[in-house]
DNA sequence: GTCCGACATTCACACAGGTTAAGTTTGCAA
DNA sequence: TTGCAAACTTAACCTGTGTGAATGTCGGAC
């Protein structure tokens, strides 16, 4: 059974809002996710979401909850999604015979947790432009990578509600700095497409250093990331 | 050479403030607190700066640092502080021969995410009052375990200033919350310790609940990390 | 087409928390 | 014992963001 082979057979659907691991449960699988975007969240007895995580294609969604006794989180879908689902037993045997595999997920574990320390001080520190405009440059650089110069457009899924659960503010006031954006000609989002007519604007808007996406270093482990998990190479 | 005997022979003590490693940096060591405790920062341009993580004594810094070629974080001293720098050479040959090190290791970076992660919805979700009381039942329970009941008290060594640094409020704004929590007798905080006359009802003020935190799910761990990643470690 | 639900937009108003600037207390070194 | 810096308090004032509710728009199902 090659890796390809695993997720191929293994894949499955969910709605949008779908929950695929809810907090306290005892996840069971290992998740890639093939099309579409996964989001990690926690709430709080009241309600109050905190979108933590978003999961993009070609990326495993919970090496962490592999190991862990309960899910500290939960894991839903953002729009229709695609995912294969590894069981326990197959995919210790899929690490088993592919050491890189493993080292893959080890380093894609590393950029998740510093993607993580980086919405604590966007959530923390910024202000309300500042951390929407940081979190289109992140979702632009992880789908797209840095660009040269100008600018480019990627996929952007998110609802504005979902924007807010993901910033800290709220639906209206996200609704309030989008427009901000967009008469600023910083950003324009259309048919859940995101338009940035000139990256380096938006970056310094957000005072964005994408060093912590950890992009081109050029690591064993990275290397063999992006080939093992089919997403797109970085330089 | 044993573990207990590397951290003896590469102890070393920094002041209040004093950095470990600064953002950008190639960490080339491995770092276990021995004493005190260490925080993880991040800053913007302009100064702003988010405590991202608190280190206490037992724990290692930077195993994430360690892999990585250039760090996304700083370190620094919250106060005088003792820790072991072991190099990388020595770090590696110690994690060759005592596999049973590799896995604590591993395990202690999924507890880290998973604080990572409470941290996020904790400055996202939460208001002044609740931010400040989650840390301080966060900090009680991974110095103490979770009380059976009743309250305690524990070390606390931040100033108010990191305090707010680390929950994403104005130094002044939780002055103001400490003595509201004072005035409430959630809590009371002297000489560097903090004292909790009723851990629950702290913990229902905060909407504290500890499951993020893994207590008591060690042995599973190891034992799943032994079967992902055949009981080593890349290098 | 037209109906409907999901999203986005707008508005008026409220308030938690930020800002600035003094004090005051505490710890500790000389 | 004094002196000084770091930490903590207090106060007056301000603003970015939240709240609640109504309205507009668009795309897909039928």
């Amino acid at each position: 059974m090659t890796w390809e082979a695993s997720l191929a057979r293994n894949a499955r659907d969910y709605l949008k809002g779908a929950d695929l691991v809810r907090e306290g449960e005892r996840p069971a699988a290992l998740r890639v996710v093939l099309s579409g975007w996964a989001q990690k969240y926690k709430q709080l007895p009241d309600g109050r979401r905190q979108i933590l995580a978003l999961v993009l294609p070609g990326q495993s969604c919970d090496l962490d909850l592999f190991t862990v006794a309960r899910a500290d989180h939960s894991l839903s879908a953002v729009r229709r999604l695609a995912v294969a689902e590894i069981g326990r037993q197959e995919a210790v045997a899929l690490l088993d015979q592919c050491p890189n595999l493993a080292q893959a997920l080890c380093w894609s574990e590393i950029v998740t947790a510093a993607i993580q320390r980086e919405w604590t001080i966007n959530i923390g520190q910024r202000n309300a432009i500042e951390r929407v405009a940081q979190l289109m440059c992140e979702l632009f650089a992880r789908q797209r990578g840095m660009p040269a110069s100008g600018g480019g457009e990627c996929d952007f899924l998110l609802t504005q509600w979902q924007l807010a659960e993901a910033t800290g503010l709220t639906q209206v006031h996200v609704n309030r700095t989008v427009q901000e954006l967009r008469r600023r000609c910083a950003v324009e989002l259309r048919n859940l497409r995101l338009y940035i007519p000139d990256f380096a604007e938006l970056a310094a808007l957000a005072a964005f250093n994408p060093g912590y996406l950890h992009l081109g270093e050029v690591d064993l482990a990275a290397d063999r990331a992006a080939s093992l998990f089919g997403g797109r190479e970085q330089g």
